[in-house]
DNA sequence: TAGATTGTTAATCGATTAACAATC
DNA sequence: TAGATTGTTAATCGATTAACAATC
C-alpha cells in the first residue's frame, strides 16, 4: 500500500483520478451502473444522454454522476449532454473491461439455457464458450451453437480457453463441489445462481445472485 | 402514512434507530445482504454466526456489521456470535418484510420456468401466484402447480391477489407495453429481466437485473 | 477461569449535495 | 443570442474503521 507516496508527490491534473490507483468500491459500482443504463440506451438508439436522465434511471444524484465522470476527463458537451456511444467505451476503458471475456456455463437446465441463449452477457463483452452438465442425456445436445459437455472436461476447457469467469446454474448440492474444482482449475470469479454458501480460496471471488433480496430491498422503500 | 407523528414524539432508546424513521439506503442495502447470507447459512444448518464470518461472506467490515445490528437491539451473544434463525427474523422485522408477498411472473419461457420452479423467491417470503404469457401454445399448460394464463387476465389477477410485485421474464420489445399495463393496474415494483430501459410513473420502481454488469464490477477488482 | 466475540466510542475519511460560472 | 447542461467548488453529512472494555 503505497499511495501515501502517490498522494504527496502527485500534482492534481485537470481530470485527475490517478490512473495507477484502484477505483474505490463506490465509484466502480456506480460506473458499472451507468454502463448498464448506457448499454440499454444505446440499444434503443439513443445518441446523447444528460446527467439528469442518467440520474432518473440509476437513482444516483446527477451532480455525483458528473463528478464521477469528470474525474476521468471531459466527456460531456455543455448544453447537450454525453454521447452514449463514446461514454460506453470511456467507462469500459476506465473499468479495464474493454476486451472480450470467455465464460464457462455450468448447468444446461432451464436457467442455463436461458442464460446461454440470451444476449445479456454478450452485450457486455462476455462470450459463453462452453456449457457443461452432468446429465448424460443432456451431454452432446445443442444449446444454440454450443454442444453441452460433461463436467469432467472442465479442466481442459478452462485452460484452453483461458477462462476466468464461471457461471453456476446448477442445483445447490452440486455447487460447492464444482466451486472446488473451478478454484483448482484456476477460475477467479464464480457467478453463483444457486443458494449455496460457497467456500472458496481467497484469490477467488464469489458473486451470488439473489433477486429475492433485491426485491426485499425495493419492497422496504415501497412500504415506508 | 403516519410516521411524522412517530418521529416527533419518539425518545431515543438505548439501541436507537428511531423506529419511525426510514433506514438510509446504505443500511437497508447492507441488511438485505446480511439476510441473504443468513438465509443461505440457515439452509445449510448453521446455528450461530459471528460478525467476522458474515464479513467474510458479504465483504462488509465486521465492525460495521456489529454497528448496523446493534442500532436495533442487542442481538448477539458475546463470545458466541449471533443466532442465525433469530437474526433472520429480526432483520426481516426491521425491513418490514416478515409477511408473505404475492408476485406475478410474466413469460413462461426458459427463464420464467426456471424462476417459477426454483425456491429463491419462496425462501424470502415471495410466492409466485400467477404465470402469464402471450403465446397461445403455452397458455393453459402447467408450470409446477400453476397454470399459465394469457396476459389479458393481468388486471383481474393483480386486483384479486393484491399483487404489488411483478417479475418480467419476457423479450425486450414486450417489456415496455407490459410495464405500462402493470403500472396502470397498480403494481408498484417491477423486476425486469429484459434489457429494455423501462419508462414508468414515479410511484413505480423498476429494478433491472444485470448479471453482466455485476461481472464487470467483479472483473475490475480481479484485473487490478 | 481463559478465550472469544459483541457493543460502543472516537476519530477519520470519503460520499453527497447545492450552487453557479463556464460554455456548448 | 438564449437556453441548457456540464465541470467544479466548497461545505456538510454519513460511512467506515481501529481499538477496547464489557461479558458470554
Amino acid at each position: 500500500m503505497s499511495y501515501t507516496v502517490g498522494r504527496s508527490t502527485e500534482v492534481a491534473q485537470p481530470g485527475s483520478e490517478k490512473p495507477g490507483e484502484k477505483l474505490s468500491l463506490g465509484v466502480a459500482a456506480r460506473l458499472s451502473r451507468y454502463l448498464q443504463v448506457l448499454t440499454q440506451a444505446r440499444k434503443m438508439g439513443k445518441e446523447t444522454i444528460s446527467s439528469q436522465e442518467l440520474a432518473d434511471y440509476t437513482h444516483v444524484n446527477s451532480t455525483q454522476i458528473r463528478r464521477d465522470l469528470s474525474g476521468f476527463g471531459k466527456f460531456g458537451k455543455r448544453g447537450v449532454g454525453y454521447n452514449v456511444e463514446s461514454l460506453v467505451s470511456q467507462i469500459r476503458k476506465i473499468l479495464r473491461t474493454s476486451g472480450q471475456h470467455n465464460i464457462a456455463l455450468f448447468g444446461a437446465g432451464h436457467l442455463g439455457t436461458a442464460i446461454a441463449t440470451s444476449d445479456i452477457f454478450a452485450d457486455h463483452g462476455f462470450r459463453v464458450v462452453a456449457v457443461f452438465d452432468v446429465d448424460r442425456d443432456k451431454v452432446g445436445s445443442k444449446i444454440g451453437p454450443l454442444t453441452v459437455r460433461h463436467n469432467s472436461a472442465l479442466r481442459d476447457v478452462v485452460e484452453d480457453e483461458e477462462i476466468v469467469v464461471a457461471v453456476l446454474a446448477v442445483p445447490s448440492p452440486a455447487a460447492q463441489i464444482l466451486a472446488d474444482e473451478l478454484a483448482e482449475a484456476g477460475v477467479k470469479i464464480i457467478f453463483n445462481y444457486s443458494d449455496a454458501l460457497l467456500q472458496v480460496p481467497p484469490e477467488v471471488t464469489v458473486h451470488t445472485s439473489s433477486p429475492a433480496v433485491d426485491l426485499l430491498y425495493a419492497l422496504y422503500f415501497y412500504l415506508t
